[in-house]
DNA sequence: CTAGGATCCTGTCAGC
DNA sequence: TGCTGACAGGATCCTA
């Protein structure tokens, strides 16, 4: 489910709590799921992260023996940072037999970062939906993914750019321009913009969120034909999602902060921005009419009938 | 080549 | 209370 803003906040999160000395060196890997991870984890072992990166909604962590770890949250990823300490914590907790609780939480959110799918059950890890564990010296990293989709993935640091996955990545919305933007949607003619713009090859970083917020600010029916956008309304297009995403950003995208209050229950980020998404049945906030949801290229799609057009 | 549907998985929720 | 089907912030594979 996270899209580019959640992880992006989520690669600055760890690069503050990973790199180098704060993480110090892998000293094991547990893979709890084999399908979600790729390669052969003891690879990793003994080597320590140098840089945190990202390209498109794919994490890219560099270590220290010119390997690279490339994850991609999929669905239902979620990275989790836990400062030993705080792991430690928790232990003593389950092991006295007390209720889980962050009573110290204003004190453990500084040795603690998460993000990705939004769920409950953040004290309790691991948990049956971790599928990862990678133990630094200074602290556990949880990989948990309720569906499986999503994956960590070892090969080489050179290789990285070569990997069927990063090597189709189009540029990002800000790295491009209305006019090449269009360029790209006449050889999809025929397909509804919507799902044009979720193609990873064509604008990397929309998810489903975006794309629809996207569409919004440029008054864009979802259903539209990708062939019957004009040059200008890509450009709308391109400077919406600039727009909606830069804004997520600010807001820290989807974080633990965000996303998990200190009693453990979930928030809701998107209540700060969303114009359509999961608003349907809502006055539409431009012209007042009652925003739809409906489905476009199998995906839930959010939409004003009334401003955005056919 | 494109477009569209099925598929990978687990969990939750609405409706009987 | 079960059961059933629909659906989920992603991407790929298969078919026409």
């Amino acid at each position: 489910m996270p899209e580019l803003p959640e992880v992006e906040t989520i690669r600055r999160g760890l690069n503050d709590c990973l790199i180098k000395e704060k993480g110090g060196k892998v000293l094991s890997i547990e893979v709890l799921e084999k399908k979600s991870f790729i390669g052969d984890s003891a690879i990793v072992v003994d080597a320590s992260v140098t840089q945190m990166r990202r390209r498109g909604k794919a994490l890219i962590f560099d270590l220290s023996n010119d390997m690279s770890l490339i994850c991609h949250l999929r669905m239902t990823g979620q990275l989790v940072w836990w400062e030993m300490s705080y792991y430690e914590e928790r232990v003593r907790q389950k092991e006295s037999g007390s209720t889980l609780n962050d009573s110290n939480y204003k004190n453990m959110l500084d040795h603690t970062f998460g993000g990705g799918h939004p769920t409950d059950a953040l004290l309790d890890l691991p948990n049956k939906q971790t599928r990862v564990i990678i133990n630094f010296e200074r602290g556990k990293l949880f990989f948990n993914d309720q569906r499986k989709f999503g994956f960590i993935k070892v090969l080489p640091t050179d290789k990285v750019e070569k990997d069927a996955f990063i090597s189709k990545l189009a540029k990002e919305p800000w790295d491009m321009t209305g006019e090449e933007l269009y360029r790209k949607l006449q050889h999809h003619k025929g397909a509804p913009i919507k799902s044009v713009i979720l193609d990873q090859s064509i604008v990397a970083g929309l998810g489903n969120i975006y794309a629809d917020e996207t569409l919004y600010y440029a008054k864009i029916n979802p259903r539209r034909k990708a062939g019957l956008v004009s040059e200008k309304e890509a450009g709308k297009l391109i400077e919406g999602a600039r727009l909606v995403m830069d804004k997520s950003l600010e807001a820290g995208g989807s974080t633990i902060r965000n996303y998990v209050k200190s009693d453990g229950t979930k928030g809701d980020y998107l209540e700060l921005f969303a114009e359509v998404f999961n608003r349907q049945g809502q006055k539409c906030r431009r012209c007042g009419n009652i925003i739809e949801k409906t489905k476009v290229g199998g995906r839930g799609t959010h939409y004003c009938p009334r401003c955005q057009k056919d």
